[in-house]
DNA sequence: TAGGTACGACGCTTGGT
DNA sequence: CCAAGCGTCGTAC
């Protein structure tokens, strides 16, 4: 589509007041790409009469006029005539369109599939009202992306809530734009100068960043808690001096809402991302998500000014009254650094990416059940259905998840992990699972030839279904962006892959049915307990398994050659599974188990709680590719963010240590030094605790942990701006928040709760305690 | 401003001594 | 003082 680089997609399922629906959509070659997309009352759903306002509509001609370039931008519509001029726009310059006018819900309502009630297939010629025109909602992720603008925003202000500054640094995804710099500042207006611009009083500083956005106009805005910090700061300032804060596209204004302790930014014409939030979803870990810490780990470098707390405000304060160039270096670096985290991460590439595929605007990546939406009303809806809209919860049982086995606690040599890949999707290819197949295969007079029954018992349609071809070609789609280098495309597909078990389970999905995620766990655990017997029939011990592997010790015949036996294993698996389905269900099997990973030893802690060995949780030696190994820890304290570094590290130690062959006499020796170090002050920097706020402080009354303990010693603070985490130190009087630089730290605490479980995680295997680590060292004193 | 279940572990609270 | 129950968090998949 020559002259168009991307398209508008959205839909608009409205539901009039008198229960008639009309649906719409728009889709383009390039694929779907939001930025930019508010409903009324809901992302898909709005309820009220048709036509709708909407206080976006005075701005559609600019938005059209912008579609016809490489501006990406939103559309909403005010009537039925301005969104019939916006299709015709489309049409006009290639795009397809979608538009089924539904008048008719007695013979369109997909109903859910409860009481068999879902009697509704239209007859064949009835599928669309006169003139609409159908055609094939194509999904065709590629390697395409727009070359987006990224604004990197960061303010500075005084202890006096006094806005001091704000930094601008603007690039592109390919870096082929040039950078922009800019920092604006409150002062002599005389010693502006090398990118800095001073003005003379804060009311100016606000008109020239809107004056700044205008010219510069870039499409998304990132930072580091850049909405609930900086935007909600700055419309703070901006409300007080009377100033419209209007920075989005055509003049828009910023608007600021929030749900509990979450803030969210709504931008005309632009898309805020936060740094954390981005680097969070894109499954980053970080010992903190301080800016400090995140880019001393990706870039190996880190602020201007590190220090946190009293310090850092009055060196800001400090630095405006006496070196206001200083200052702006500082700010700007904020901003440079958050670009270049963005740049090094490609996140924006995969923010980008996870939009096309998902359908999704990229400020809402998370709503997997309006992904599931996008991918499936449209299809649903040219084969004459239109679905139901969420009905109260029937208060449904949760349906099992994956089996967990229990495995022997104690070291374990030479073994295996063999992994099915892709379970549950393949799972659903395999057997047609979705709610469209579900339906048809339950519909009055369907042919029992026509249904397969799963393991777990809920049967499917083998003609009728639409998610498993779609499973097939993202895989493939995977497969070649895999081939092809493109990180962000594979994991943004394989992200939409996994997300759709979830939201069939999920009961604020329209579609969902307790019948599919039975279906799809419930092979699941069939697939795993068959495989697991397979490879116990033909003489091999599976020592564990999770959910879709397979853990397996190899002695015997293969024992030293362990990756060709294990393909072996999983060759015999994935052919004896695939004989199973086709004999016993007539299908073909998609499902297939791999080599994963060897251990040379593995080791499974013993259960604190009970007896017996803990579930999802190890400590073992993998062998890498190069001939060497790496010590592997899954599910263990040292990769859990609420251990300290102390426990993390002596954990690490610990295994090192005990893989590493040495006894109990050498380990018990390490660890009585290692205490004397701790006692000795000599480890204070280990000892902060880390924890997540997940709901208002003040709700915390059924009991009152550590970390909320702390978080209260820090004031009163609640709604938007409230800390979301807490860093506390356990002193000899309770827990005490870092902030407070607490000293009487609790040495005793340290021992006794961060080393002593740990120990005996381990020691065990040499029939000692903890217990008798420090008894042994009590009596040296005397 | 709606993807799921399974699991371990901690520490507080409570209800028994 | 304790054991058991519960709330909470973080993780594996």
């Amino acid at each position: 589509m020559p002259g168009v680089q991307a398209f508008l997609l959205t839909s608009h399922l409205l539901r009039r007041g008198d229960g008639q629906s009309v649906a719409h959509w728009a889709s383009s070659e390039a694929g779907p790409l939001l930025l930019e997309h508010r409903g009324q009352g809901g992302e898909f759903f709005v309820e009220g009469d048709v036509p709708f306002t909407s206080p976006l509509a005075d701005r559609r001609g600019t938005k059209l006029k912008n579609f016809a370039g490489k501006r990406v931008d939103a559309l909403r519509f005010k009537n039925a005539q301005d969104l019939a001029s916006v299709r015709d726009g489309l049409a006009a310059r290639g795009a397809r369109t979608y538009e089924s006018d539904v008048r008719t819900p007695e013979r369109f309502l997909m109903e859910r599939f409860i009481n068999g009630s879902a009697t509704v297939v239209p007859r064949e010629g009835e599928r669309a009202a006169a003139g609409a025109t159908l055609t094939d909602p194509e999904l065709r992720p590629s390697s395409w992306r727009p070359n987006l603008s990224v604004l990197s925003l960061d303010i500075e202000t005084g202890g006096d809530g006094s806005l001091y500054s704000a930094a601008f640094h603007q690039t592109d995804m390919r870096g082929t734009g040039g950078e922009k710099r800019l920092v604006l500042m409150v002062g002599d207006p005389g010693e502006s100068g090398d990118g800095l611009v001073l003005v003379e009083t804060e009311r100016e500083l606000l008109s020239s960043i809107v004056e700044t956005f205008a010219s510069w106009d870039p499409d998304c805005v990132v930072g580091w808690h850049v909405i609930g910090f900086d935007l909600a700061f700055l419309h703070r300032k901006f409300l007080a001096h009377g100033v419209p804060f209007s920075i989005g596209r055509g003049g828009g204004e910023l608007r600021l809402s929030s749900k509990g302790s979450k803030v969210f930014a709504s931008l005309p014409g632009r898309v805020v991302v936060d740094g954390p939030s981005a680097l969070r979803a894109a499954f980053h870990r970080f010992e903190d998500f301080k800016l400090e810490t995140v880019a001393r780990e990706l870039l190996g470098r880190g602020k201007d000014i590190a220090e946190a707390g009293a310090g850092k405000v009055a060196e800001i304060e400090r630095r405006f009254r006496e070196d206001k160039r200083l200052l702006a270096k500082y700010n700007l670096l904020d901003c440079e650094l958050v670009t270049e985290i963005f740049r090094k991460t490609r996140l924006m590439d995969l923010l980008v990416t996870k939009s096309q595929v998902s359908g999704l605007l990229i400020d809402k990546l998370g709503f997997s059940v309006a992904a599931f939406d996008h991918f499936l009303l449209p299809r649903l809806h040219q084969r004459g259905f239109v679905a139901s809209n969420v009905t109260e919860s029937r208060g449904e049982d949760p349906s099992p998840g994956g089996h967990v086995f229990e495995p022997i606690a104690g070291i374990h040599e030479n073994v295996v992990a063999l992994d099915f890949k892709s379970l549950y999707p393949s799972i659903i290819r395999t057997f047609h699972i979705d709610p469209f197949s579900l339906m048809m295969a339950a519909r009055p007079g369907a042919p029992a030839k026509d249904r397969v029954e799963t393991p777990a018992g809920p049967s499917f349609s083998r003609r009728h279904h639409l998610l498993p071809e779609h499973l097939e070609s993202l895989t493939e789609m995977r497969a070649k962006a895999a081939r092809e280098g493109d990180a962000p495309l594979a994991t943004a597909i394989k992200i939409l892959m996994n997300s759709f078990y979830g939201v069939m389970g999920s009961k604020a999905c329209r579609f969902h049915h307790a019948h599919l995620p039975l279906a799809i766990a419930g092979t699941g655990r069939w697939l795993l307990q068959e495989g697991r017997r397979r490879i116990e029939d033909t003489g091999r011990e599976v020592i564990y398994g999770d959910t879709d592997s397979l853990f397996v010790r190899l002695s015997g015949p293969g024992a030293d050659d362990p990756e060709a036996t294990a393909g072996a294993i999983a060759e015999d698996v994935n052919a004896h599974l695939a004989g199973l389905l086709a004999e016993r269900f007539r299908v073909e099997s998609k499902c297939a188990i791999e080599f994963e990973g060897h251990y040379r030893k593995i080791f499974f802690p013993p259960s604190r709680a009970g007896g017996g060995a803990a579930k999802k949780k190890y400590a073992a030696l993998a062998s890498d590719p190069a001939g060497g190994t790496r010590l592997k820890l899954s599910g263990m304290e040292s990769v859990r963010g609420d251990w300290t570094r102390l426990a993390r590290d002596f954990q690490r130690e610990l295994f090192e240590r005990l893989f590493g062959g040495e006894g109990y006499e050498d380990i018990s020796r390490w660890i009585k030094s290692l205490i004397a170090r701790l006692r000795a002050r000599e480890l204070d920097d280990s000892l902060v605790y880390r924890k997540r706020i997940t709901k208002d402080i003040k709700e915390y009354t059924k009991s009152v942990p550590p970390h909320i303990r702390a978080a209260r010693m820090l004031g009163p603070s609640d709604g938007p701006g409230a800390p979301r985490e807490v860093a506390y130190v356990h002193t000899t009087s309770g827990p005490v928040p870092v902030q407070r630089g607490p000293s009487d730290i609790d040495y005793q605490h340290y021992v006794d709760r961060q080393i002593g479980p740990l120990a005996d995680g381990v020691l065990f295997v040499f029939d000692k305690s903890f217990k008798d680590v420090v008894e042994g060292r009590q009596l040296s004193l005397f």
